[in-house]
DNA sequence: GACTGGCACTCGTTACAGTCGAGTGCCAGG
DNA sequence: CCTGGCACTCGACTGTAACGAGTGCCAGTC
């Protein structure tokens, strides 16, 4: 396709000019705040080219241009430039994270910060538990009967399950299971627990066996299977922002998607790598989500992964800007996780 | 004032069809939809004596009525009959929150089937730890000079936290000061520990008095200070039903309220035992709710109140609805604690 | 060959006038 | 005290016209 670098210069003003705006963009208007060195006339041809690509279209043919979600995904590929953060943002990014006391507290400190620096949705996913390693399980006995299950993993993260005992059990049993069970599952990392815990029931003293067996199958459940997944979510308020222009009207869909925790572990949690991840209009898979866009990024201490965040607003967002912001954050909070 | 029984089945029969139809209600329509038995135009003549004391206004000269805040209180107070939940509801109720494994699981899926059932803004509040009672205290070493402190309430709600030690303690001296711990702190109540904590600190052996006045430090921070109340909200997409009517046209006040835990917290967390509170419009002490209502209560096990529930949604609600729901729901909860 | 100025054209937006009708307030009579 | 009748109000809708931003195309220029 023949997209000269003057081209490519129209679409990034056309993008620039319609993220900050939110009109249509004329080609008078783009020659008078872009020094393109053209007149209308040239810019109009170029559009006309672009257009043809399908990187802007018309909302009327008596309208200005607006990018469609192939141009944003031209312009976040090859045109945009890396925005740095003024110094403002990165002491507001120290100022908000300092004095976190434990790992709830750090992650909605970041959720707010993130929704408040982009003026967006945000969304931070918890660090994943199939991805941390257990630092302690704790028995606490509740009655005879009951036991309160507590795990916590590497990551400062702490589940808890109550356990319905098949039988009463002593003071000293309590004990016994607890020395057994971390001697086995401590450190070891959550994935890799089912056939420990298999192991566990199978050595297990006789008198000891049934109610190991109970705690085996609340182990799998908690460590492995139930919602190991935790998310928080902040700035819906940022919707509203640009009237109701975006979302064509409708805010329902996207409020609705955002309920649901499965959709929002899809769009941030299954990030590689320190990549930043842009997710454009209806490249996404959700329906609900055709008229909005994702950035996400993996964060952690060093390079391990642990969980993922991001923000989500719509297709007409500042790209550049929110990238960076997503980046600098997660490389803070990845920081802070390496402290402890 | 001079309202008599058919000027008062005038104004129920207005908040009915109006919360129904969402469109202001004429006389007309009025008499063909209930059973008044005088004509449109005496009822017309009441509408002039129910607007001027307050409860119902007209939009536009040639517009019907719509109740006001004052209306819909009234309505509340003295007309609304009292809803029984239908079979299927409460077969929902049971459906939906029997197979909850722990707290978590309880307030979640309580949040969203109170969102479910009135199709409204659900928002349930922890178990308050001011009203409960410590269980048991943990101490987990995590190295030689960290420790984890996880509280377990009564109600099963479980705080952790970090301590960063003054210095390196042996894994007996954590035995030793988890025993004290809990021999004078489980089964306290929560709003009691302050002096026993400051007991425990006198009471220290020495050679443990560092660590324990730091552990005690942390304590207090989280028994008492620090963010001891949790919120759990779903249902905001329901606030894009019925289009832009309602909240005249701006979601932007709602969401920004709903993101502010101190908020809600007023809303729904400061009601006397056994009743439901009603909070209709400018009642509400926030600018940004003048525009909604909310139906709250307390639910707990037998007559103590642990926390708060309700629903938030536009003035145009259906009161004696979700009054009933709310309060089965809550019931239902206060039950399901009681067995733990 | 690429760019430019000019021009006719499209079409959404705004303004204005006119009609329609739901709903009202008021009044005279039962 | 209630009712039927009637004049009135005013928002909603319709149709028309003027406006203007923006376009596509073309002939002319460098």
């Amino acid at each position: 396709m023949g997209l000269d670098d003057r081209k490519l210069a129209v679409l990034r003003a056309i993008v620039e000019d319609y993220v900050s705006t939110q009109e249509p963009v004329g080609s008078k208007a783009l020659v008078e705040r872009h020094q393109l060195g053209v007149s209308p006339a040239t810019v109009r041809n170029d559009m006309a080219v672009l257009e043809e690509e399908g990187y802007i279209r018309q909302p009327h043919t008596s309208a200005g241009r607006v990018p469609t979600d192939r141009g944003y995904r031209l312009f976040v590929d090859r045109l945009s430039r890396v925005k740095p953060l003024s110094p403002a943002e990165r002491r507001a990014i120290e100022r908000f994270l300092v004095g976190a006391v434990d790992l709830d507290d750090v992650v909605h400190r970041t959720v707010r910060l993130l929704a408040q620096l982009t003026r967006q949705v945000a969304v931070v996913q918890y660090p994943s538990l199939a991805r941390s390693s257990v630092r302690h399980l704790e028995l606490v006995p509740i009655s005879t009967t009951r036991l309160m299950l507590v795990m916590i993993a590497d990551t400062g993260r702490v589940e808890q399950r109550l356990v319905e005992l098949p039988g009463p059990v002593l003071a000293d049993d309590v004990t016994d299971l607890r020395r057994l069970i971390n001697e086995k599952l401590a450190g070891a990392r959550l994935s890799e627990t089912p056939p420990l815990v298999q192991a566990l029931v199978e050595e297990a003293p006789t008198d000891l066996r049934p109610t190991m067996t109970t705690l085996a199958t609340v182990l799998l459940e908690t460590l492995v299977e139930r919602h190991e997944e935790r998310i928080a979510l902040a700035g819906t308020a940022n919707l509203t922002r640009g009237g109701l222009l975006d979302f064509q009207g409708s805010l329902r869909p996207i409020l609705e998607a955002l309920e649901e925790e499965v959709v929002l572990l899809k769009l941030i949690g299954e990030t590689e790598p320190s990549t930043t991840r842009v997710l454009i209009g209806d490249e996404n898979e959700f329906d609900n989500l055709r008229a909005a866009s994702v950035v996400s990024t993996g964060y952690g201490p060093g390079a391990t992964i642990l969980g993922g965040m991001g923000v989500l607003g719509p297709t007409r967002m500042d790209y550049p800007g929110n990238i960076a912001t997503v980046r600098a954050v997660a490389r803070y909070v990845g920081e802070l996780l390496a402290q402890n």
